[in-house]
DNA sequence: GTTGAAACCGGTTGTCT
DNA sequence: AGACAACCGGTTTCAAC
């Protein structure tokens, strides 16, 4: 079943700040505590919610440098996608990782502590894949906007 | 000052899942949940920890088509940049925005419900922004990985 | 950093409309 | 389905070690 508005705002609410409390969610749309209580278990239950996570500062931490790769797999093997997928998962570097329509297979994004960081990703982990015949490196200059807030309403 | 091996333990399991109780985080880390309390609280302070949201499910929720885009811009136009930026930041189909090194001047991640959207998105939004020359479009086919977290510990 | 206690507040549940 | 009230559990603060 579809969520209604009254979810939709909730969801839109909670993905903006998952540390609202209930009564301020309730005050927020006009309703009482326990709708707003009974939305979100629903919500939670059928999966409309996948999870609660805390977004860290990458900066602070270190990790200043973001970077989108576009990689083509040597198709002559046909376990190339099956050995890639299996490898991507398990590197923390990789943040976001899809098989794109194109010119190339991969659409990656990579979050590292800087240039040197990138390079010793590059040389010894991707690259060093033997599924990989070739990566395009894109380096974020500048961060515009980041959200993992979609559009609901 | 930069957050010790405990606190990035702390951040790791947070970023994981925001739910987790002060308790059962004390209890992984082997400490009580005073320290812990206040580890956190000193994080968030601190801006180690951006904010709290939570994830939601984009097919269930209609949003199946995940679009990255590289966008070329007007590079004639000095004013082009800056209007650019502030045009996208407004649109809440973008969910990732930067500037980036190379053959073009933008990485985008675009989420919307399907092709038809996307196309409504890509003539009459993004394409209709008198700074932009030249868009190349990348349909994500199946997402392989998906996280928020960056490595920490 | 630990323990224990107390106050507080939000989440949770049951009942009523 | 929503409002109200009582209960429970975690958070928060404090004191003492």
């Amino acid at each position: 079943m579809q969520p209604d508005q009254t979810d939709r705002k909730i969801l839109d609410l909670l993905q903006q700040n998952a540390q609202m409390t209930i009564k301020e969610i309730a005050s927020k749309i006009n309703l009482s505590v326990t709708p707003v209580h009974e939305r979100i278990r629903k919500l939670e239950k059928e999966g409309f919610i996948d999870k609660y996570v805390c977004l860290l500062n990458r900066r602070k931490l270190g990790k200043s440098l973001v970077v989108y790769c576009n990689v083509t797999l040597d198709k002559q093997r046909k376990e190339s996608f099956e050995d890639f997928n299996q490898a991507i998962v398990k590197m923390p570097e990789v943040l976001e990782c899809s098989v794109v329509s194109g010119n190339f297979d991969y659409m990656l994004k990579v979050v590292v502590e800087d240039g040197e960081a990138y390079n010793q990703f590059y040389q010894h982990k991707l690259s060093a894949l033997s599924s990989v015949l070739h990566i395009s490196s894109y380096f974020v200059i500048s961060e515009i906007k980041y959200t993992t807030g979609i559009a609901v309403l």
